[in-house]
RNA sequence: GCGCGGGUAGUCUAGUGGUAGGACAACGCCCUUCCGAGGCGUUAGCCCGGGUUCAAAUCCCGGCCCGCGCACCA
C-alpha cells in the first residue's frame, strides 16, 4: 500500500468495504474523515454549479426501469457480447472481432455470435478455441416487484434522471432557456476489473449538471468571468496549448463558448478545493474516443501517483438524449422559443368543398379534408394527389378552392442541446488528498502534514490542554463546547504530549489547534496554532468563534488576528 | 477475465513443518510550562475454506483481497 493510502485507511478517511468478510473489489466505505471531506467538496460544488447558475438540484431514483436505458442507448451499448480464448485468455468484443476477421456484421446477441462462430469455425489469433460467447453487461440488473417482476437497472450515470424529468423541469423554469439541472448521487457500473484504489469503483459518486441551451446559442452570459483565465489544454491531435479561454474559443480549439465557460468554471472549482494547478489539464476526446451521445468532450485530468486520471468530463451531448426519450416515450420534449419579431409568412392553402367531397368520398371525406390542411400547394395544377391511410387518391380541382393566406409565426419548437459537466467525486476527493499530502521537517523531525484547504478540512479545529491534567482539561472542554455550539467542527485531545497531538492533527489536515496554557487562567486567552507554519498567536477566548470562522472561510494569515506568541 | 507477485496485531515487520516475536500506534497510570521526550502497564495478529501431516503462518488445491502487466473502461 502506498504511503498515503496507508494513512488514509489508518486515520479514517477510506476503508475497504465488507472488510470483515474478506472485502469486495470496487467498493469503498467513506470513513468519518473522508465522508466529511467529500461532503464539503460537494457543498462547494453546489455553490459553483447550482447556486451560481440558473440551475436547480433534484434527486431521482438510483434504480431505473428498463425503458429508460433502452431509450438512452445504455441497454444496447452496455450489452456487448464478449468472446474469450481458452488458450491465451484474451477477451474480445464479438462484433468487433467478427467484423475484423470475417468482414461481416453480426447482431449483438449471444445466439447470432454463436452461429457465426460455428459456421466459420472462428479461432483466436493465437490459434486457440473460444469459449461460449457471453453477454458483457456493465449495468447491474435487478427485478422490481415480486414474482417475475419488472426489469430494472442500477443507473450507470445520474444524468438520465434529469432527462426523464425534462418536461416537468422545463415547466419549472417557465419554458425559458437556458437552465441547468444538477444531481449529486450514486451511480453503478459492474466493472470487469476494478483497480487502483478509488479510481475505478463499481459504486461511485457523481455530481452532474445538465445545462440546457438553445442549439443556436451555445454561449453563456457569464463567460466574461472566466474568459481571461489561462488553461492548459491538450487537443484531440495531442497538441498542447496554454492560453486564455477566450483565445481557445476564438481559435476553435474549444468548439463553443459554453464549453469554454464550463472548462473555466471547472478549473476554478478544482483549484478552490485544493487541486494543484501544475497537475491539472484539460484534454479533448479523440474522435474515436467519444461516447455515443457526445459531439465534443473535454476531460479535466489530474496527475496523481496513478498517472493522469480523468476527474471531470465536460461534454456537448447535443439533443441526443431528449430526442431519444421523446421517441421512446412519445412525449413532446421540446421547448417553444418565440422569435423576437413574429414572422409573417404567405402561404397558399386548400379549402375543401365539403358539399362535393362528402357525397363523392363518403367515409373518407373527413380524412381527405384533414390531409388538405398540411398539403403544400405550389402550382395551379388541375389535380392533386394525396395519401390517406396509405392509399393514393387523386382529387380534381372541383373539390377545393385555393386561397392565399398570411400567417404569423410566433416562434418555433426546438429540442434543446445539453452541455454536461460530470464530476467523479471519489476521484476528485482522492486527488485533493494526494495533492495535499506533504512531508516537512519541524524542529529537526520529519512531519507528515495534509495541507488541505481550510474549506475542505474534515476537522476544522482541535482544542488541546497544554498539560493533561486539571484545570487545563476542563477549560479546554469548555472551549470545545463553545466552538461546537457555533457550528465549528471541533475535536478534543488530551492524550500524550502536546507535540504528539499537534502531529496527529497535522496528519489529518486540521488547520488550527487551540491550546489552553497557564496564561489562559490569568487573562482568558488561548493560542491559535497554524498547521502549515506552526506559528501561534494569542487571542481572547470570547473572540475565538468569530476569528476562527473568518480564518476557515478564507486563507488569511493568523498573524492578522492576534499577537504572535513564541 | 488472463498472467506474474503479494496477504502475520491498527500500521510496518521477523518467523521454510514443532509454544508467533519485535517496533511504532492506540489505551491506562506516572511524569511533563508548546511541537511524535521518558517510565510502568494493557489491548491486539497468522485473509477464508479444504487437503497432506502426529503436527501447517510455513507444503498443496480452491476462493477472496491488494499491487503490476494485458484486456475492458458506453
Amino acid at each position: 500500500m502506498s504511503d498515503i493510502m496507508e494513512m488514509l485507511v489508518r486515520r479514517g478517511f477510506l476503508w475497504q468495504s465488507f472488510e470483515i468478510y474478506g472485502g469486495m473489489a470496487g467498493f469503498i466505505d467513506y470513513a468519518p474523515l473522508g465522508n466529511n471531506l467529500r461532503r464539503k467538496i460537494e457543498n462547494i460544488w453546489r455553490k459553483y454549479f447550482v447556486i451560481n447558475e440558473r440551475a436547480v438540484e433534484i434527486d431521482t431514483p438510483t434504480i431505473g426501469i428498463e425503458e429508460v436505458f433502452i431509450a438512452s442507448g445504455h441497454a444496447t451499448s452496455f450489452t456487448d457480447v464478449a468472446i474469450e480464448c481458452e488458450n491465451c485468455g484474451r477477451v474480445y468484443r464479438a462484433d468487433h472481432y467478427v467484423k475484423e476477421k470475417l468482414g461481416i456484421e453480426v447482431d449483438e446477441t449471444v445466439e447470432a455470435v454463436k452461429e457465426v462462430m460455428d459456421v466459420y469455425d472462428l479461432k483466436c489469433e493465437c490459434g486457440g478455441k473460444f469459449k461460449e460467447p457471453a453477454p458483457m453487461n456493465l449495468m447491474f440488473s435487478t427485478k422490481i416487484g415480486p414474482g417475475k417482476g419488472k426489469k430494472g437497472y442500477l443507473r450507470p450515470e445520474t444524468a438520465q434522471g434529469m432527462f426523464v424529468d425534462f418536461k416537468r423541469l422545463a415547466g419549472y423554469f417557465r419554458e425559458k432557456l437556458p437552465f441547468g439541472v444538477a444531481q449529486i448521487g450514486r451511480a453503478y457500473r459492474n466493472e470487469i476489473s476494478p483497480r487502483q484504489g478509488v479510481i475505478r469503483l463499481r459504486e461511485f459518486n457523481q455530481a452532474e449538471l445538465e445545462f440546457f441551451v438553445h442549439p443556436a446559442e451555445k454561449t453563456h452570459p457569464d463567460f466574461s468571468q472566466v474568459a481571461s483565465d489561462k488553461v492548459k489544454l491538450v487537443d484531440k491531435f495531442d497538441n498542447e496549448h496554454e492560453m486564455t479561454l477566450s483565445e481557445a474559443v476564438e481559435k476553435g480549439i474549444i468548439a463553443n463558448q459554453i464549453l469554454g465557460y464550463f472548462i473555466g468554471k471547472t478549473r476554478r472549482f478544482l483549484l478552490e478545493i485544493g487541486i494543484n494547478e501544475d497537475k491539472l489539464r484539460f484534454r479533448q476526446h479523440k474522435d474515436d474516443e467519444r461516447a455515443h451521445y457526445a459531439t465534443d468532450c473535454w476531460d479535466a485530468e489530474v496527475e496523481t501517483s496513478y498517472g493522469w486520471i480523468e476527474v471531470v468530463g465536460i461534454a456537448d451531448r447535443t439533443d441526443y438524449d431528449l430526442k431519444k426519450h421523446s421517441e421512446y416515450s412519445g412525449e413532446d420534449l421540446t421547448i417553444f422559443v418565440p422569435y423576437t419579431q413574429p414572422v409573417k409568412v404567405k402561404r397558399r392553402r386548400l379549402v375543401p368543398k365539403m358539399n362535393k367531397i362528402g357525397p363523392t368520398f363518403k367515409e373518407k371525406a373527413k380524412k381527405i379534408a384533414e390531409a388538405f390542411s398540411t398539403f403544400n400547394v405550389n402550382s395551379d395544377a388541375d389535380e392533386i394527389e394525396i395519401v390517406v391511410d396509405g392509399e393514393r387518391i387523386k382529387i380534381s380541382k372541383e373539390f377545393f378552392d385555393i386561397e392565399e393566406v398570411e400567417e404569423e409565426i410566433a416562434g418555433e419548437k426546438i429540442v434543446p442541446h445539453v452541455i454536461e459537466p460530470s464530476f467523479g467525486l471519489d476521484r476528485i476527493s482522492y486527488a485533493v488528498l494526494e495533492h495535499a499530502y506533504d512531508k516537512d521537517v519541524v524542529d529537526g523531525e520529519e512531519r507528515r502534514v495534509l495541507r488541505l484547504k481550510r474549506k475542505v478540512s474534515p476537522v476544522e479545529v482541535a482544542v488541546l490542554p497544554l498539560l493533561s491534567r486539571e484545570p487545563f482539561e476542563s477549560k479546554a472542554q469548555e472551549i470545545v463546547s463553545l466552538l461546537r455550539s457555533k457550528g465549528i467542527y471541533t475535536e478534543y485531545d488530551d492524550s500524550g504530549s502536546i507535540g504528539r497531538r499537534y502531529r496527529r492533527f497535522d496528519e489529518i489536515g486540521t488547520p488550527f489547534c487551540i491550546t489552553v496554557d497557564h496564561q489562559t487562567f490569568d487573562d482568558d486567552t488561548v493560542t491559535i496554532r497554524d498547521r502549515d507554519t506552526t506559528r501561534q498567536v494569542r487571542v481572547k477566548i470570547e473572540s475565538l468563534p468569530t476569528i476562527l470562522k473568518e480564518l476557515l472561510e478564507s486563507e488569511r494569515d493568523i498573524t492578522e488576528f492576534g499577537e504572535v506568541f513564541r
